[in-house]
Order: C-alpha cells, then structure tokens, then sequence
RNA sequence: GCCGGGUUGGCGGAAUGGUAGACGCGGCGCACUCAAAAUGCGCUGUCCGUGAGGGCGUGCGGGUUCGAGUCCCGCACCCGGCACCA
C-alpha cells in the first residue's frame, strides 16, 4: 500500500465522495426548475438558462417508489431502484433535461405505532428519527435529489392536502353520461350539481343507483323521479349524498375483539386468528369509510392500453378488477311468506345457456334468506333427502346452513378440493326462458360479493354447477353440444346450440356469441332481464382504527350522528391529538359482538370540538378513524412538483409543465416510476383512481399519474441453516470442495431468497462503503444483470468493479505522484475508434436503461487505453462524462482535475462520430451448410459479388469444398458468406 | 385451472434470425518481487487431437429457414399473480 500513495482506494474514494457531496449540497446542483411559483429558476439556472437558448429546457420527471422510514437500517438489495433512477436522472440532466428528481418517505404506519404502544414514544418522534436516518442513508449514495422538494406523508403540510384530496371525492359523485373534455365518457361532478339535477329531474337516480350499485336510503326505495322532483331541499340532499365517491357503510371486516382492531385479510391466518397474538377474528359488519373506486373500473381498465407499462403489470390490474360481460337475468320465486311476487337476479356470462338452467342457487348471505322464518315451512313435493341437510323444514336447515357458512373462515369455504354443500331453500323459482319450475338452493360456493350473489345453475356446461348437480341428483339439459370424443361432465367449450328454443326463440344451431346476444336481446324485450357488466374490483375500505395516520377531516353534528359534515379547507390540516395510549381498546376476545374503540375516541378533548360551519358556533364530533397508510402514496407524485404551495395543491402551470399530455400520445404522468412489483396492483390502482378523480375535478390536466413503470428486480441472497434450522451468519459460512456448505465446521442447508436481517444474510451500504465506496457499490448494483431481473449478491465479485474505477483512476493519476499523467497529444486511429464505439454503444445502452452493457463497454474502452499506455485526453474526457451517471464522484474528480471548473452534472454527453464508429476491417463468416468453416477480414463496404469471389478464392474455402457440388451461395455483406453444397 | 415471465459455462450475465458465451467473478499460467500482496500480460464451454483442426453444445421433442439461444407447434421444470368470480 506504501507503494501507490495516490492509488484509488476506499479510503481514497470516501473522502472525494464526501466533498462532492457537500459541494452538490452547497450549490444546490440538482435543484430542478418550475416554470412558477416559489420553485422557479434560480439565480444560476436562471443565468445557465440564459446562456443556452430561450426555449425552456424539455423535462424529465423521474420518480422511486417512496420508502417507509424502518428504523432497522437498509441492506444492499434496498438501494438498487435508487440507484437506477438516480443514473437515468444524471444521464438525462447531461442530455440537457430539467429533470425533477427527489425521495419522499411514506411515514405513517404500523410499525412507528407499535414501537410507540410499546415504549410511550410519540410514533412522530420515531418517525422523524428514522427519516433523518434513512435521509443520511441514501445521502452518502450520491443521489441527485433536489432536496427542497422531499417530504414525508406526516408532515403537516403535506397531510393538509391528503384530506383536501378526501374532501374534494367527498365532493364529487359519478356521472357516467357525462363527458370529459378530451371525450371521454363518464367524469366526476361536484355533488352540488347533482342536487341541482334531482331538483330538476334530469337525472334517474334510480336508475343510477341500480347502475353503481348504491343502496338508496330506505325512504327512497320503490319510489319514482316525479317523487323526486317533488321532495324537500334536504331529502334531496340525503339522496344525493348516497352517490358519494367517499361515503360509509356497514362492510363486512375481520373484527379482531382480543386486538381491538379491525384486520386485513393478509393480517388473518387460515384458521381465522389473528397473525399477531393470534387471538380470534370475526367476520362482522362494521360502520366504516370507503371510496367508490368501482365508478372508476372501465376508465381504470381501457386506460391500461395508454401508458407504457410491464405487460404483466397491466394484466394484474386488468385481472384484479375483473371485468366481466354478461346479463342479468331475473327469476321468479314462488314459497315466500307474504310475497307471492318474490324475485331474485342472477348474473351469468352464459345467457346462451339460458334453457340449461335446472336449478338456482343464493349465496347463503342473500337477502332472500335473511329472514329464513318467511321460507316454507314444509319440504315441498318432489324434495329429495339429500336436499334438506337432515332438517325438518326448509327453515331449520337454511337456519343452520347459514349459520354454519358464518362460522367458516375465507379459506375453509373457497379451499379448491373441498366437496360442495348446500341445502335446499324450498323455494321454486321459474326459468323465464320455458317456464320450467326449479328448486332454489342455497350454498356457499356462490359468493355473496360478486355479481348478484345468485346464479342459475346449468350443470351441462358449467364445473362447479355439474359437481353440486351430481351430488344431488339434479336433472342436466345439455344447451351445447360437445366434441366427439367428450368423456362427461361439464363441457365448457365451444358447439352448436341444442335443446335451446321456445315458441318465440330458437337458438338451436347458433354459435356460443350469437346466442349469447339473442337471448341477452329476448330477455330484455320481455322484460326479465338486461346486458350488464360485473366487476371483481370491490369498493376500497378506507378507514382505520389506528392512530398513526391521517385524521378524517369529517365532523358530526351529535343531533344527527350518521350525516358526516366535511371541514372548509380553512381548517385543515386536522392534525392528530396527543394521546396518552396509542393502542385501540381491547375486548374479550371471544366476544363478537363488541365495537371498536379507536385510539382517537379516547381524546375526548379533541373528540369535542366548537366550530362556526355557517350556523353559528356549536359543538361537533370528530371523526375518530384514520386513513390507511396508501392515502399519503397516492398523489405524492402531484407534491414533489410543488412542495412549498400552501394555497393550492400544485399550481397548474407547474403540474401541466412536469405531468402534462406527451406528444407521443400518452395521456401524462411521471416519465419513469421505478419500484418493486409488490405494489403492481393495490398502491398503483389507488394512485390511478384519485388522479382520475382530481383529472376530472379539473384539478390537475394528466389523466394518469404514472407514464412509464418499470419494476426494477430484486437482489437476493443465500441464507443457511443449522440442523436445528437456525439461521447462521451468511458470512462466514464455507463452501465445502463436495458443493456442500458449513459453518463452524458443521454441515448447514443452503436456501435462497430474500436479504434481511433475520436471515443473517443482510449485507449493509455502510460495510461496501467502508471496503469500497459508493461509486464501486453504484457501479457494481448496476453491472449485476438487467435491471428488471432479480440477481444474487456477491461481495466477492463487488472488487471487479472497484478494480475497473481503479484502472480508470490510473489512466489519469499517477499512483505515486497524483499527477495527472493524461496526454494532449493526438490519439491514434485505434484508439479513437475504440472512444467512438465506445460513445456510440453506450449511449444507446444508456437510453434504453441497459446499464450492465453499457458498463461492459466503458469497461472495454478502458482495458484498450490501459493497453495503449499513455492515455489521451480525447479518450479520458469523453470517457469520463460517460462514467459520471454511474460513479459520479469519482467523474466530478477527475474531471477537475482534469481542468474543468464547472460540476460534470450538466456537462454535455459526449456525442459519437459516425466516421469512427465504422470499422476499417471487419471479419466475414464463412460458413458451409451453416457450419463455420472459415473468416476473412474484408472491407466493410465491400460489394456482394466481390465478397462472394473472395471468399471462393480462399485457399481454405477450396480445401473445404473439395469434391462438393455447390448448389447455392446465400451473401450477406460483409458479415456473412454461406456455402450450401 | 387461468394469466404473465423465465430456463445460455463453475457463478452473475452478453448476443437487430447471421462468428453462442461480450463484460465481470472465480480458476490456471507467465512477468515483476527474496517472497507475498498489488499490478500487468495470456489462457479458461466441453470432448478428441502434439498441432492444424474436428465432434458436441443455449431445459426436452418436433418444425420453418441457406442459417434458430432468437420465429412457430408440443412438453417438462422454475418464479410471480389470480382463482368455486357464475
């Protein structure tokens, strides 16, 4: 080490990455302008501005999926999107960008909570501790985020308008007639405006609701749009306050009493306990907040096809709100008590096979069997015993079916293998298509939550139908005929329509789709049923019992306690109360039947509140839920373009500037969202959903909030256990000579997958810092593979990047010296070539974000000039700025030291010239029967038919060809010579 | 079951239908050194051959093509998502 006083090493590497940074920090570098507003350009970028052209500069928006500040530290595999992003915005600032590029934190949360409920420290105080950790963190990588804009999701200011966003869906109603500005159909309105047409009787809302599926009040059920007209000031308001995109209702949650709290589904074990303390959980309804995010499933759907997205993000998207084209179809009900009139709607994909319904099945949470008391309380004529359930009466054994689905979690009843159940209801319904007189079963293989909770069963053509069809011994009309070699059960397939007609319909002989539509088309001409769409997509729960989150800016008026009343925006923020216990009340934990008690409740000071909301000071109750943590990461993206606003969530010009429609067709948004697949569905769909909302309110001008994703892959890592199967330090496990691993000379099980701390794999930044730097630990996540892909660490490969800065290093500074030892004398053909296709080659890696060639090149052109010996300043400068989105620090220095006085960060890229990029020489393939035979150097330029003569000139090619009669010769010059014989 | 993605040396990975294995790790050898480290240079898919060269090779089986890791058909395995969704 004495011998190379000047060499590149950690130690060396620290301290220039340290003064970069502070000088970055100093000057501000990667502050990005905003066309107005408090963000405008600054002094320098104003002058840098001035210098270039009049034109503003075209932006970039780059943007990661924000962290939640842990407070256990990061590990390697964390950083690896930053970086990405971080090299992308570099790269882009050097081609002359504005790029808007900085990290926010997703703060609220769980953990913060649980550490707070744990130790009395305020969730803030850790919340804000871990942030400055992680800050610092992500600091000492050299990311080039323009720091005024960060933020966190409990900053007040930022909180502030997460509920002026709440505020402003609980303004808005859907209207699915109405039409935006740039066509499309169906658009948020101001609830004002719906009052306004109910007055009028421009609007069915009946016919709106039955669309959205809304339950109107009681009072308005059955009645008509001349009643309407007709109503009081506030019975219309009632009314229109059931088409709320944020509005409450009694959802069935998993209720966990021994918790206190209400759990997600991924928070419930399959046996129906709670993951933590594993206490009992109960399906209950409970009074809770939601956001009507179905108005929005075909916009969300069809809108997929308009950004540039992973073709399997989208598909996941698609498949998750599940839409689906089919009919509804209503059935008569005869065997209810005091109502001769009954009916239920069943939703089928399959109105073709509207003749093969033999049967009809509720879902056991059906309104009809609600009251099962009014069911028949005698088995009708013809009820086989294996319908009853070994009950006496259709009441008793709908009464006991129900209650036992009750009891059975999400997992027992949907488990794959298990056998159908269900009983008979005594109920006779009748197939509007024939008349056909079919019993109604009731069975927990028909959910209550999706399309009507009702289906027709048509066990010739449908699996699930045929397994419960043949378990009790229900008839099989076959409305399909199958293939030949068909062996039973339900064909699902394609054939012509069989036993399908009735006096006025006959779709005997027609294909599935065209049957389909005539029957859709006869059912709606008689009256018994109509084309409809069904979504899986559910309205998103949106309340919580927690306390570390977002307070509802919502109060009551405890005369009428279930109408919320919103707060002006002079109000907000609603900040959080300070409370002496951060946890939920508990219960007993087997008593069902309690309420949850949230955190909020308990601060009866803050509960009680005296406000003046136009009818003169009174006093009010707070709303005592909180948001869930995807609130904040829902329109972060619209803050960081305008973080210091207080009066307007993002000033237009601002948003129009950073998020607006792109020329290329795209509907807006972020240019380039990196993050992990993890939230491909929830995180991104909710995001999507509220900037439709704030698009359509005319809040902002971008119809989608996130342009391009892209999913960066995830680096793993070995883990090992003991024969006790205890994880043992990944480090200093050995690899035996026989492929076998031990540690402490014991024999451990070696397994793959994620890095983390409890695993005793977890690698830390600070220990490549230390051995390394940040530039040979950016470099090294980024030659690993394709971004996309997910890749094991290796610390001991990190030393061929560090190996590859420092033959960099070398070419400029003498190790024994620290002189610059670069040459101005002219380089030579070679070496120029080399630089050019070197520029050439990676700039097009770097645009399309191939950063491991792109390494691999810059690597080659090194090894050439570390060949050439002394190094030309017309390589090591071009060299250099390609270097400087990768390993930043290290460009910055050598690029001063190689005399330039300005920050590398918006130097010009290099750009190739074309000359030297061609080759002089190429090699030619010469192959026989597509079999390489032989190669020549030829000119790159050379014609076909010279190619061909010498190549049959080669002494070699003859050799080869002795003997062989030559049918055919394929030339593709100057590549490529294929001999066929 | 359905949807999406994948399978290339000892390892991470490169390859607009045209030289399979760029670049890196590891390994082997040489130079420098008393020696080691560091550095530099060379070799490194596999089998046969002293060599020139040749055989075989991109999960498996077919096909299209003058030519296939790449395109098409079928299959196996792996990863991710959804799933009694009517």
């Amino acid at each position: 080490m004495s011998e190379a006083p000047y060499r590149y090493t950690a130690a060396v590497a620290d301290e220039i990455e340290r003064r970069w940074q502070q000088r970055w920090d100093e000057e501000g570098t990667f502050f990005a302008d905003n066309p107005v507003g408090s963000l405008r350009a600054t002094t320098d970028s104003l002058a840098q501005a001035a210098t270039a052209s009049s034109e503003p500069a075209e932006k970039m928006y780059i943007m990661d999926m924000f962290p939640y500040p842990s407070g256990s530290g990061l590990h390697v595999g964390h950083p690896l999107g930053y970086i990405a992003t971080d090299v992308v915005a570099r790269h882009q600032r050097m081609m002359g960008k504005n790029v808007l590029y900085t990290m926010g934190y997703d703060a609220f949360g769980l953990p913060a909570e649980q550490y707070a409920v744990q130790t009395g420290t305020h969730p803030r105080t850790t919340t804000e501790s871990n942030v400055a950790n992680m800050r610092r963190q992500l600091h000492r990588l050299g990311l080039s985020h323009d720091s005024r804009r960060s933020l966190a999701t409990t900053d007040p200011e930022f909180m502030k308008w997460t509920q002026w966003i709440f505020l402003r869906i609980f303004d808005s109603w859907y209207d699915p007639e109405a039409t935006n500005a740039d066509g499309i159909t169906g658009r948020a309105r101001p609830i004002a405006e719906l009052r306004a047409e109910l007055r009028a009787g421009t609007v069915d809302p009946f016919a709106l609701a039955d669309r959205q599926s809304i339950t109107l009040p009681e009072t308005w059920v059955g009645r008509s749009v001349a009643d309407v007209t007709a109503a009081s000031d506030a019975e219309i308001s009632r009314l229109a306050d059931s088409f709320r995109l944020t509005y409450i209702s009694e959802t069935p949650v998993n209720w966990c009493p021994g918790l206190g709290t209400v759990l997600a589904n991924e928070e419930v074990t399959t046996e129906g306990r709670s993951e933590r303390g594993n206490f009992p959980v109960f399906t209950r309804r409970l009074r809770q907040w939601n956001m009507r995010i179905t108005a929005y499933a075909d916009r969300l759907i069809d809108d997929l096809d308009r950004v540039d997205w992973p073709e399997s993000i989208r598909s996941m998207q698609r498949n998750w709100i599940g839409r689906s084209d089919g009919a509804q179809i209503t059935f008569p009900a005869a065997g209810l008590a005091g109502n001769p009139e009954a009916s239920f709607d069943v939703f089928t994909t399959r109105a073709d096979t509207l003749f093969g319904a033999t049967f009809c099945v509720l879902s056991p949470e059906h309104s009809l069997l609600e009251d099962p008391s009014a069911l028949p309380a005698q088995w009708p004529e013809g009820t086989k015993d294996a319908w009853t359930g070994g009950a006496a009466t259709p009441r008793a054994a709908v009464e006991a079916y129900r209650v036992r689905a009750a009891s059975l979690g999400e997992d027992e009843r949907t488990a794959e293998d298990r056998e159908k159940t269900g009983v008979f209801t005594g109920l006779i319904a009748t197939n509007p298509m024939d008349g056909r007189e079919v019993p109604v079963f009731t069975a927990d293989y028909v959910l209550t939550g999706y399309g009507t909770g009702a289906i027709m069963a048509v066990p010739a053509e449908d699996e699930r139908d045929f397994a419960f069809a043949d378990r009790f011994e229900l008839p099989i009309i076959r409305t399909v005929k199958p293939a030949d070699d068909f062996e039973g059960g339900a064909w699902t397939g394609d054939g012509e329509k069989i036993n399908s007609a009735n006096a006025d319909l006959d779709l005997n002989g027609l294909d599935k789709d065209e049957a389909k539509a005539r029957a859709t088309q006869y059912a709606e001409d008689r009256g018994f049923g109509r084309a409809r769409t069904t979504f899986r997509l559910r309205d998103w729960l949106f309340s919580r019992q927690r306390y570390w989150g977002e307070p509802f800016p919502i109060v009551y008026d405890p005369a009428h306690p279930e109408v919320p009343i919103p707060l002006p925006e002079s109000m907000l923020p609603v900040d959080l109360p300070e409370v002496a216990d951060f946890s939920p009340k508990t219960f007993d934990p087997m008593d069902a039947d309690t309420e949850p008690q949230t955190p909020l409740s308990r601060a009866d000071d803050w509960v009680e509140v005296e406000l003046d909301l136009g009818e003169g000071p009174k006093t009010y109750l707070r709303e005592t839920n909180t948001m869930p943590q995807w609130a904040g990461s829902s329109w972060y993206h619209l803050r960081y373009i305008d973080p210091t606003e207080d009066d307007v969530l993002v000033r237009a010009e601002n948003e129009e500037y950073w998020l607006g429609a792109r020329e290329d067709g795209g509907v807006g948004g972020v240019d380039l969202y990196v993050g992990g697949v993890e939230h491909a569905v929830l995180h991104l769909l909710y995001a999507r959903f509220w900037h439709k909302v704030l698009f359509d309110r005319g809040d902002v001008s971008s119809q989608e909030p996130f342009h391009r994703l892209f999913n960066q892959g995830y680096i793993q890592a070995y883990a090992y256990t003991d024969s006790r199967g205890v994880y043992v330090p990944a480090e200093e496990v050995v690899a035996e000579a026989d492929g076998t691993y031990s540690y402490q000379g014991e024999p451990v099980t070696q397994e793959y997958g994620k890095m983390g701390k409890s695993l005793k794999n977890a690698v830390a930044p600070d220990d490549m810092y230390e051995e390394f730097g940040a530039d040979t630990l950016r470099v090294y996540e980024m030659s690993m593979g394709p971004l996309d892909v997910s890749r094991p660490w290796e610390t001991r490969a990190v030393v061929g990047s560090q190996r590859f800065l420092q033959r960099l290093w070398r070419l400029a500074v003498d190790e024994e010296t620290g002189d610059m030892v670069v040459s101005d004398a002219p380089a030579d053909l070679a070496t120029q070539q080399a630089t050019h296709r070197a520029i050439d080659g990676v700039s097009r890696d770097m645009s399309q974000m191939h950063f491991n060639t792109a390494i691999a090149k810059l690597i080659e052109l090194v090894n050439h000039l570390t060949k050439v010996g002394t190094a030309p300043r017309e390589a090591v400068e071009p060299l250099v700025l390609m270097v400087a989105p990768l390993a930043p620090h290290l460009a910055e220095e050598l690029w001063s030291r190689l005399g330039h006085d300005d920050s590398i960060s918006r130097a010009p890229y290099p750009v190739a010239d074309p000359e030297l990029v061609k080759a002089d020489m190429v090699t030619c393939v010469v192959q026989v029967k597509g079999k390489v035979r032989h190669r020549i150097e030829v000119d790159p330029e050379i014609s076909e038919a010279d190619l061909e003569a010498r190549v049959m000139a080669e002494e070699r090619v003859q050799e080869v060809l002795e003997g062989q009669t030559i049918r055919k010769v394929i030339v593709r010059a100057p590549k490529i010579v294929n001999i066929v014989v």
